[in-house]
DNA sequence: CTGAAAGCGCTAACAC
DNA sequence: GTGTTAGCGCTTTCAG
């Protein structure tokens, strides 16, 4: 059926030792190995990686455990993982959670069925709170939400400067009334608060934050909650809002537009993620550009390294963003007297 | 180290292949299948698919290989075959080629070595030509460019149908100079110039069709071309543009703006696509929506039924997109006098 | 219903 | 340098 290595030795009429050298890397005469190549060739041999595998003990898997590939944050993020992990001569193993923990948990464990050679892995703060106790034997790598634990590496943005940044701009700009509006899932959610209202209250702002489900449309209908006040002149309104992540983003823009106000006139804006349409949307959108492509590199380097040093000290690598300053944040005064 | 099915075993007092049986599913009495079952949690077993792959000679594995993940078409798809195949208990291998046969070529085998179960593919046309000689000896189901030949299922968008409605409704709104912008390397933009071509000849208009390298920056640079010669009074440009995909119509987009020109006044604009963002751009962007989670589904359907009739004639799955009109095609009269 | 034993395709000692 | 051989962990006959 198949043909195995057997088949090309007796071909090439050698042991399947000298085969397997030849394949890997084995000292074999440039004779034989030019006999057993040619065996290759006419039989279209094709290493099987299942044996191989179990045989050498390594799977040269490794597995990348995210929300949802449609978030274009992990979209980017799994290209980076996919670019190194092929390159390293390594398969990924993508799954998408929805931020359920019933399926982290069968995720983790389908990872250890395949013997995977290391993990990384956005999990939700219930599934952070338990990893400790998982029992997995493979060096995992958090990313975008890590922790204090310091159990893993991790890499992740420096969410909270990220947010002080962002509401300092606003403060910059003239706003005073900035409301946060942020996940209620994941730890970088809780970060990002973190650093919104540490900056508010150090700029000598009220705080007003809300939590809702990282999605677009929670974030659209909470957003329509504070413009349908507009009608009702006692009613204090937020003047700009800054959002956790670029789902969110969408919904406020959406809710703005389909009550037929403007940004920044009637509520200045200010996000996460430099997506390529946010240049494109109103005046453009302010936004903290995540180093996107380096993140995922960074997660296979600290998995590399810790395969080579199972045992040195735990690193969390914190990256900054870059604040891309757009229209939906233009100063206050230029467009109210 | 690793704890083994001989482990549980001895652990259990029975043979290997009692454990195997309860494990999968042969006939075993209570008594022994609850020793097992407490075996199994007490040394946290879990088997090694690895070698439940090698000795059972099935991967439960599927390949998919598209251009790049990040093109929200090909996430979207992707995301769909992912939930198909884990519902199916499968693991699918995700291959990134940037439209690069070599690329191509390299993840075929790789397919091969992993000895998946079926593949789903996005080729290049280079490779396509190709395709029949490559002998792969697993099923292989083509989205979203297929092709003539008629010798892999394949699941596409019927693009001559979606470009020529396309072209029709700029028709309707009163455009007469409508030019054409298709990508340069796959059988999609083959495809919907055929239909634009057909269709502006049906309605006696003369066609205007370039081809670009399908990103961005290319459609950008062209659209600044014909912009750049808005100063030139006796220059002739297009009134409007059709674009094959949705990294095109962020291309034209970018140049509409960076002219300071305006959609839908000096450039109509519509294309293939409904991302979120198309909706928040200046009026909206007119698109051709794919039914994206159905391609990957359908692919998927495709997969399995070939499995389980390897000889059945070939199939193509042609499904239809859905025209969403927004402001970028509003009719010329209402802004041009 | 249960166990013994063969072997999936490959690599890695170990001999020569 | 090359061949022989013993498994990697599991499923699956085949006996009992």
């Amino acid at each position: 059926m198949t043909v195995s290595i057997k088949d090309v030795a007796q071909k090439a009429g050698v042991s399947v030792a000298t085969v397997s050298r030849v394949l890997g890397s084995g000292p074999v005469s440039d004779a034989l190995r030019a006999r057993v190549e040619e065996a290759v060739a006419a039989t279209g041999y094709r290493p099987n990686l299942s044996a191989r595998r179990l045989r050498s003990q390594h799977s040269q898997t490794i597995g990348l455990i995210v929300s949802d590939i449609r978030n274009p944050f992990f979209t980017a993020v799994s290209r980076a993982v996919e670019d190194a992990a092929f390159q390293a001569g390594m398969r990924v193993i993508l799954c998408n959670t929805d931020e359920n923990p019933d399926r982290e948990a069968m995720y983790l464990r389908l990872m250890q069925e395949e013997r995977v050679t290391g993990l990384i892995f956005a999990p939700t703060r219930a599934t952070l709170a338990r990893l400790d106790r998982a029992g997995l034997d493979f060096p995992v790598v958090l990313i975008d939400r890590s922790g204090p634990s310091g159990l893993y590496d991790s890499v992740v943005l420096d969410n909270q400067q990220a947010a002080a940044a962002l509401v300092g701009h606003l403060h910059a700009q003239g706003y005073r009334r900035i409301a946060g509006l942020f996940g209620n899932t994941s730890t970088t959610a809780v970060e990002r608060h973190g650093g919104y209202h540490a900056a508010m209250v150090a700029h000598g702002l009220t705080p007003d934050a809300r939590f809702v489900p990282p999605y677009a449309d929670a974030a659209e209908a909470e957003v329509a909650g504070w413009l349908a006040d507009i009608q009702n002149p006692g009613a204090v309104r937020p003047e700009a809002v800054m959002v956790s992540n670029s789902l969110l983003l969408m919904g406020v823009v959406k809710a703005v537009r389909k009550h037929g106000l403007s940004i920044p006139g009637d509520l200045a804006l200010a996000g996460f993620d430099n997506e390529a349409w946010t240049e494109l949307v109103g005046p453009g959108l302010t936004v903290i550009e995540q180093p996107v492509h380096e993140i995922g590199a960074a997660a296979m380097n600290l998995l590399f390294e810790r395969l080579e040093a199972p045992d040195r000290p735990t690193r969390k690598v914190v990256l900054s963003g870059t604040c891309v300053v757009r229209g939906s944040t233009a100063p206050l005064e230029t467009f109210r007297v």
